[in-house]
DNA sequence: ACTGAAAGACACAGACT
DNA sequence: AGTCTGTGTCTTTCAGT
């Protein structure tokens, strides 16, 4: 039997959680009263569900969600990147930079012709085009680099329960 | 001079409104009174300001984020799709199909290749394929169809003010 | 694991500067 | 646009089932 740390217990959510969870994903900021009565029980249970929820980790974050075109962040674009090694040194380089740029909404390491795919934020072409050029290229180890831009959203969700 | 709704009152963001923004990004669950002390305002005006900016549309949603691993979701495929025709009805009609299905959780339109960028979530390699070969390829006006599976996320924020 | 009650903290509205 | 103050509501804890 495998060793667990305290902070991880691995019981399996019930229909209940699940609900909870459902709630919770269409509106962080719902009263626990509120899905108390939705779930037919007390606030106390819910609570207790929620926090250890928290605890087990299968909540992550609450994170409010903003209109991109009134924050100035109007443009969003994929990039694609491979590196021209693949040492792990030279990965956890790129990897840093990355998390440092605060335009880098998104990064993810795919299967295929590059290493890695990016999700750019940019209040227009001129700006991205700045951050592309003295920002982005000038990664050392930056091989070939690949932009698509989007343009419309068609979908955007954050469900994994449903 | 155009004319507005009252809806959307194109007043510009001030310094404080981005503070304000800034933390229920990084946590949707905030008290608006710990909000109030970090920006060094009573609770009204901090009250009224987010109230204003939920009333714009700056603030899109509050939502909570779990971990696709700890339900059951931790696959994550990105899939590429171009259609067949591209009039307006055989558009629409894809993304009515699209917006039905839970496993897509992002659906972008893109310059290239492609015309649609999906991002798609199973619980394992069985589902994903079950999903793509009954599910998505059922669709009709589908042309070409390509899984990119992502095998790690290195970041991913949702921050757009910083 | 839940209910119910009770204390304390917070949201929200009003009067005022 | 902001502070201050009061009221009602919610969170959070605890005793009890």
């Amino acid at each position: 039997m495998p060793k667990r740390s305290s902070k991880e217990e691995s019981t399996t959510l019930d229909k209940t959680d699940l609900e909870i969870l459902q709630l919770l994903q269409h509106n962080a900021r719902i009263t626990i009263k509120e899905i108390a009565e939705k779930v037919h029980l007390s606030t106390t249970p819910v609570h207790e569900r929620i926090r250890r929820m928290e605890e087990r980790g299968v909540i992550r974050q609450y994170v409010t969600l903003l209109d991109g075109a009134k924050v100035k962040k109007g443009l969003m674009v994929i990039c694609y990147i491979s590196l021209r090694q693949h040492s792990k040194m030279a990965g956890n380089k790129f990897i840093k930079s990355i998390q440092e740029m605060n335009e880098v909404i998104e990064c993810l390491t795919i299967s295929g012709e590059f290493d890695f795919m990016l999700k750019v934020v940019a209040e227009n072409m001129d700006a991205y085009y700045d951050f592309h050029v003295n920002r982005l290229s000038q990664i050392e180890n930056i091989g070939n680099v690949q932009s698509v831009f989007v343009m419309g959203v068609i979908k955007q969700t954050h469900q994994l329960v449903w």
